[in-house]
DNA sequence: TTATTAACTAATAATAATTATAGATTAAAG
DNA sequence: CTTTAATCTATAATTATTATTAGTTAATAA
């Protein structure tokens, strides 16, 4: 609990359990699948509070937003760079902390200031080739 | 306007308009930037066509929905496979056609079938460099 | 420790993007 | 031409998110 003294923000029992549990899962959540799983918790927490406290975290630099599926933010706790494998199924996403070579030249950039870059790999994940649940989340 | 013959659905008017629009376009636009391009000559038409429309064009292969900016659709009229370079300040996106090597090592692939791969370049485009106008789209 | 206060929470209203519905219209097949 | 299934328009409904506001509280300093 003292891991976050130096965040920068008041440190609620609400925030707190939201961090927790953006530590603890790899699922790269939703704001929804967050307030869902926090509210066990804190019965009394509002929608409001997730959605405020992602955007103070992601302010700190704490938490990435990400454009996975269109209409829905997807929150990742790692912020170092890295990739990931999407599944397009069932939307999980997973980690892939290997570094590609991915040289843009010069000419192909357009007149760019290239800062960055993010590889998506699409695939169908072991879950829902073993078929059957289909536990499609949207 | 015969181009558009073996698409295999209803060849409305509004429905080239949308298909020329898309066409002539490379901005990756929204369905309200279609919207707003195809309205002026069809002041009746109505947006849930357009998203019927590229609801139908997506189906057939003919559009790629793309997940550019959380909360919005934008749609891409290219749909061989080819990478993107947004501008972090007007999510403007253009194109990148060259290939990258992406081998994932099969260590790596966590048990997913993978089939595809999508690179995002990040950056500032040339308009936003030169500042002032922010042209800011959201 | 306690008092003070800016920051935060919860409830709710508002907004934005998209999808669903249903009756009127029309492109396309014969 | 006629027929009809597909499509169009208008509008309601839904989903995800943001804004607002009054009440509550963590953190700071006395």
């Amino acid at each position: 609990m003292q891991k976050y003294k130096d965040i920068g923000f008041k440190l609620t029992p609400q925030r707190l359990a939201i961090l927790d549990y953006l530590e603890e899962t790899r699922t790269h959540p939703s704001a929804e699948e967050i307030y869902r799983a926090v509210h066990k918790r804190f019965p009394t927490m509002s929608f409001a509070t997730v959605y405020t406290t992602l955007e103070a975290l992601k302010q700190r630099g704490r938490v990435m937003e990400l454009a996975i599926e269109p209409n829905k933010k997807r929150f990742d706790y790692h912020t170092e760079p890295h990739h990931h494998m999407v599944c397009t199924q069932c939307k999980r996403v997973v980690d892939i902390h290997r570094e590609f070579p991915l040289a843009l030249p010069s000419a192909e950039k357009q007149g760019f200031q290239v800062t960055g870059n993010h590889i998506e790999f699409y695939g169908i994940c072991p879950r829902c080739i073993a078929g059957g649940t289909d536990r499609r989340r949207r």
